[in-house]
DNA sequence: GGCCCAATTGCGAGCTGCTTGCGACAGGCT
DNA sequence: AGCCTGTCGCAAGCAGCTCGCAATTGGGCC
């Protein structure tokens, strides 16, 4: 496969050679797989599946596995540059460190909302006091009922 | 296999006679398998999972399959008598749904704490304000670190 | 440029947690 | 006692993720 330069004109190549920077620095290599995902990360919405993300992968890169996928969002996520949310059922979602922020999940219709991370901060402040316990509000979704299904009394 | 009338010197009779005349009421049915595992309920610690649950009916009925278990963990949840919660990874876990409460899960160590729904109260307000979601404390866990990891510094 | 070696990959098999289709069985009303 | 239908046991199946292994490849060093 003929190795061209930049064939991707995704307008993150800087934020992904920095995450690269950091794999390098780790003693870890470069490669396709670990570009592209990163790319893909960059690009898609947050909330993206492993499954969305291989997807993503695989336009550019075909023979991409799924288990390189999750082996390489798992070393992302040591390095601190991803984190993953585990929603109600179904897969995890993987999103950018960056822009922290909680997720409201719908059990009725199952869409997701974005909440800042100020909207836990009295939770975590007591959560902290009374138990000693250190929140972390990106890791976790806090599930029930949006105000369009509480309207429509949809169950 | 004879139907013994009171086998099981439980306790919980009247409890467990009360959730099944709910059943009777929809047009259930009241079977071996059902009884069994509503006393497994009440017996059983809050956040058992179903394989667990199976564990403790089956040593009464061995016979009881674990898709039975599955099937009538549904209905219990459907007629509101039991919740289910997802913690991070893992098998969900089943509990009663009186004694409402929440749940605080450290990543590190795996130890669950029983959280009061009013530790809830501020953020659920806020949520409700801002977004219209109606928040189901029960229903989801908080994940983080515990008191004992924080202090320790694991990872 | 070529070599070498460990990091990484593709692939398939495997695992856990849960669901489903199906024929047999059994509550419970009459 | 008999019927009707809810429920059951079982086995197969499915989603989401993990693992072992041999083949490949990045990249430091001549």
């Amino acid at each position: 496969m003929t190795p061209s330069p930049t064939p991707e004109p995704s307008g993150h190549e800087h934020q992904v050679e920095e995450v690269l920077e950091l794999v390098r620095a780790r003693g870890g290599r470069v490669t396709t797989a670990r570009r592209q995902l990163l790319e893909a990360l960059f690009e898609a919405p947050p909330h993206a599946t492993a499954e969305e993300l291989a997807g993503a992968v695989q336009v550019r890169a075909p023979d991409v596995h799924l288990s390189t996928i999750y082996r390489n969002l798992d070393e992302l996520e040591r390095l601190g540059v991803i984190v993953h949310t585990h929603f109600g059922h179904g897969p995890a979602s993987y999103h950018l460190a960056s822009s922290p922020h909680g997720h409201l999940v719908c059990e009725t219709c199952g869409v997701t909302i974005e909440a800042p991370e100020e909207l836990f901060a009295e939770l975590t402040a007591r959560a902290k006091d009374r138990f000693g316990f250190v929140i972390d509000s990106r890791h976790f979704a806090v599930v029930g009922r949006c105000a369009a299904c509480t309207a429509a009394g949809r169950e």
